[in-house]
RNA sequence: GUGAGUGUGGCGAAGGGGUUAACGCACCGGAUUGUGAUUCCGGCAUACGUGGGUUCGAUUCCCAUCACUCACCCCA
């Protein structure tokens, strides 16, 4: 145990660590292209927050929160998700004071109670954005686009945007009510899991993969949710369709498409990639800052799954990952060679250069494997005469051609080639 | 939460109720008084997930437990 990480952790290791930055790097550079700043929150909320926010009847908040009580007795929970922070947060600091929409984005862990299985830990990383403040079909367009933005900037192929309107509290309910009192009298034909979302969320059934249950809902003539919105749902909805085509974002239409927290009105999509399960996912949330205490204030964001970006782009691109090359490497013939060197070596670091060393007193041979083995382009040498003379032999490892010279040509030389 | 599979050194992997548990990779030293490959020689490690049980004896069989993997549910 003691040497055991919690179940459905991970230790992100030096090696997979540089695609986790590469990923944080282009969700920065992305959101700064499109106007979005950077949000902190706490990484646990009172559980309130979530059980109102997320849905009492959600699945996170039944069953899957990290919930703990702190000393002084407040019920505490590790965050499941991010939106419900940022809406808090959103609120508190009073940013509705703001003139302008609020666009804002995350990036962190998050935690859930669940069986770890591919793609899916106990904690697990998300980046997203938020946007408060605006209806505008043209900003969902925005920040759907956003996304595939920064998943093209990544390289990652193939994906496709799975686009639905769940409608607002005006038709949602009705549809609800309309299936409900379709599929009530037959109930008893539709398969256990059906029967339990039946009670939880009709909408799902139309999800499940049991032909038979299929079958019953044309049965009944059970219509769907994009079949029944209200008018000004209507007319959003296609206002974001608009848009999307007016920025050449293409998408498919998925009317059974139902995202799992309450909150969501009008616009859900996800981003999807053949093969591999939903990568991120988003949609509006007219209600939840009301919800949360604020004023009556609209807003729309969507969460990546960072786990599973990186996964994707782990499958898609076989080819080795190339270590970072590191530019000097610094060889102590003996005793007074590696005094030396760590003297080399700050001088080198001093000058931009990345440098190391061997600290196990190995062999010239090993000291030589070990540059090789990190990807250095440079060795510089330090022996007997080196050190009598105040010099250095300095060998490019790709070329095998060695020079002698001074420190400080070495470094110059090295500093050169480094760009 | 439900179901299935797996657990042997740093990594990969064989084996099998009985004294020293293969092999490969990696790593270290030497052949080459201070140079990255190959080859050869030598070296290396608290390895059978954990706890019980059966047995004269278990890493091997049984049970439990933990972990991992996969699917379902659900989700990112």
């Amino acid at each position: 145990m003691l040497t055991q990480r919690p179940r459905g952790t991970s230790d992100i290791l030096p090696g997979v660590s540089e695609q986790w930055q590469r990923l944080e790097q282009a969700v920065r550079d992305t959101c700064r292209l499109y106007n979005f700043k950077e949000i902190r929150t706490p990484v646990f909320e009172h559980t309130e927050l979530f059980a109102r926010g997320v849905g009492e009847t959600t699945d996170i908040v039944e069953k899957e929160m990290y919930t703990f009580t702190d000393r002084g007795d407040r019920s505490l929970t590790l965050r499941p998700e991010g939106t419900a922070g940022v809406v808090r947060a959103y609120v508190e600091n009073k940013l509705f004071g703001s003139p302008d929409a609020v666009k804002m984005y995350y990036v962190g862990p998050m935690f859930r109670y669940e069986k770890p299985q591919k793609g899916r830990d106990r904690q697990f990383h998300q980046y997203g954005c938020e946007v408060f403040g605006s209806e505008d079909p043209g900003v969902d367009a925005e920040v759907i686009a956003l996304n595939l933005h920064i998943l093209d900037n990544l390289g990652v192929k193939g994906v496709t945007v799975e686009l639905n309107s769940v409608g607002c509290s005006v038709c949602r309910p009705l549809h609800k009510k309309d299936m409900i009192e379709r599929l009530l009298p037959v109930a008893d034909r539709l398969c256990k899991d059906c029967q339990a979302r039946l009670e939880k969320n009709p909408l799902r059934i139309f999800d499940c993969k049991n032909e038979s249950c299929q079958a019953l809902l044309k049965e009944v003539g059970a219509p769907t949710i994009a079949e029944s919105l209200c008018d000004e749902c209507q007319t959003h909805f296609s206002g974001v369709q608009g848009a999307l085509d007016a920025m050449d974002v293409d998408y498919r239409l998925n009317p059974y498409l139902v995202r799992g927290l309450d909150y969501y009105t009008r616009t859900a999509w996800e981003y999807v990639v053949e093969g591999f399960s939903s990568i991120g996912g988003g949609g509006r949330y007219n209600g939840l800052v009301a919800q949360v205490g604020g004023p009556e204030t609209p807003g729309i964001g969507f969460a990546g799954g960072m786990e599973r970006v990186l996964m994707v782009l782990a499958e898609q691109s076989k080819e080795a990952v190339e270590l970072p090359l590191l530019d000097l490497y610094v060889v102590g013939v003996d005793a007074s060679g590696q005094l030396a060197a760590a003297k080399l070596l700050q001088q080198a670091r001093k000058s931009g250069v990345s440098a190391d060393r061997d600290y196990l007193q190995r062999s010239v041979k090993a000291q030589f494997k070990a540059a090789d083995r990190l990807n250095a382009r440079y060795v510089a040498v330090l022996g007997e005469t080196e050190v009598a003379q105040g010099r250095v032999a300095l060998k490019n490892l790709a070329t095998g051609e060695q020079v002698d010279m001074t420190w400080a040509d070495a470094i110059l030389q090295v500093q050169q080639r480094g760009v």
